[in-house]
DNA sequence: CTGATTTAATTCACATGTTAAGTAATTAAA
DNA sequence: TTTAATTACTTAACATGTGAATTAAATCAG
C-alpha cells in the first residue's frame, strides 16, 4: 500500500486548479458581457427557446437550488429570461426573452472561438478523452455512493 | 470545423461534476469534523509543523486571498492555527497548534482511506493518468494565458 | 535620506455554495 | 373527501468566490 500521495499532486485539487485554469479563459469574456460564468450557464442551457423548470435547469448547470432562484431572479431583472406559465404550479418554468437570445448569440460566437483555441492547445483527442475519462470518474463515485 | 460539443459533454460542466462527486466522497466526514472542506484543505496544508505566509497557502490551495483571510480568522479563532512571527512583517505567517495537528491526524486517518477506496473503484493507473492529464491541461492553458 | 513604487494583507460589496427550515401545490392514503 | 406525505421552490444564515479599493510595510529611485 502506497502512501498518499503528495498534497499538490491530489485529485481534488488537481480537479480545482484544472478547473480554474479552464474558466479562466472565458472569466473575462463573459464579464465583458455583464453576467458572470455561473450565469452564463444558465443561459447557455436556454439557448435556442429551451424551457426548463428550476429543478431541471439546475441539474444541468451544476448549480444548486438556493442559487438558481437568485440566478434567475437577477435575470429575470434583467429581462433576459421571462417565466412561462406551467401545468404544475409549483414548477417555475422560465425561457430566454429575445434580449436574452441576442446576448446568448454574441457571446457564443466568442466563447466558441475560446474553446476551438483550447482544443488547438491541448488538442482535441485528448480533450476528448479528458471528458470521458471525467464522466466514467463521476459514474464510478456515484454509483457506490 | 466540428460543431460546439452538445452542452452536457462540455470541459467545463465536466470538471464541476466530477469535482462534485469527489469532494461529496469527503463532505460529510470533514463536516462531521466541524469543518468545511475549504478549511480542510488549510489544515491539511500545514499538516505536520509546516510554516506558510498566507500568499502561498491561499496558492497551494486554490483560495483566494480574500477568503483565506477569513479562513484562517476562523480557524485561529478555534485555536486550530496559530501565527509565527515572520522577519517580513507585512507577511502573516501560520502554523497549526497541537490542537490542530491532532484535529488533522484523526481526520486525516479517515480521509485516507476514502482516498484509497475511490483509487480502488477508479484505478490507480487511471487515477494517476487523470491527475497528471489534468496538470497537462493547466499547464497548456496558463502559458499562452 | 526622502518620495515613489511595489508587495502582502485586509476590507468591502456582491454573487454563489451549502445546509437547514419553511411554504405552497400536488399526490397518495385512509 | 379529508388528511398525510411528497414535491418544487423559496428563504435564511453562514462560508466562500471574485474583483476593486485600502492599508501597512518593504524596496527602489534620485
Amino acid at each position: 500500500m502506497a502512501d498518499a500521495p503528495r498534497y499538490d499532486d491530489s485529485l481534488t485539487i488537481a480537479l480545482l486548479r484544472a478547473r480554474e485554469a479552464v474558466t479562466a479563459q472565458f472569466r473575462d469574456h463573459v464579464a465583458a458581457g455583464g453576467m458572470t460564468l455561473t450565469q452564463w450557464r444558465v443561459i447557455r442551457a436556454l439557448a435556442g427557446g429551451t424551457e426548463l423548470d428550476t429543478t431541471t435547469l439546475a441539474h444541468r448547470c451544476v448549480i444548486l437550488a438556493p442559487s438558481m432562484t437568485r440566478i434567475i431572479k437577477a435575470l429575470e431583472g434583467r429581462s433576459l429570461i421571462e417565466k412561462v406559465p406551467a401545468r404544475d404550479r409549483r414548477q417555475r418554468v422560465v425561457r430566454l426573452t429575445a434580449d436574452g437570445e441576442a446576448m446568448f448569440t454574441e457571446m457564443w460566437a466568442v466563447s466558441r472561438t475560446r474553446y476551438a483555441a483550447i482544443e488547438a492547445a491541448f488538442g482535441r483527442a485528448e480533450m476528448l478523452d479528458l471528458v470521458e475519462t471525467l464522466n466514467r470518474l463521476r459514474a464510478v463515485l456515484e454509483e457506490d455512493g
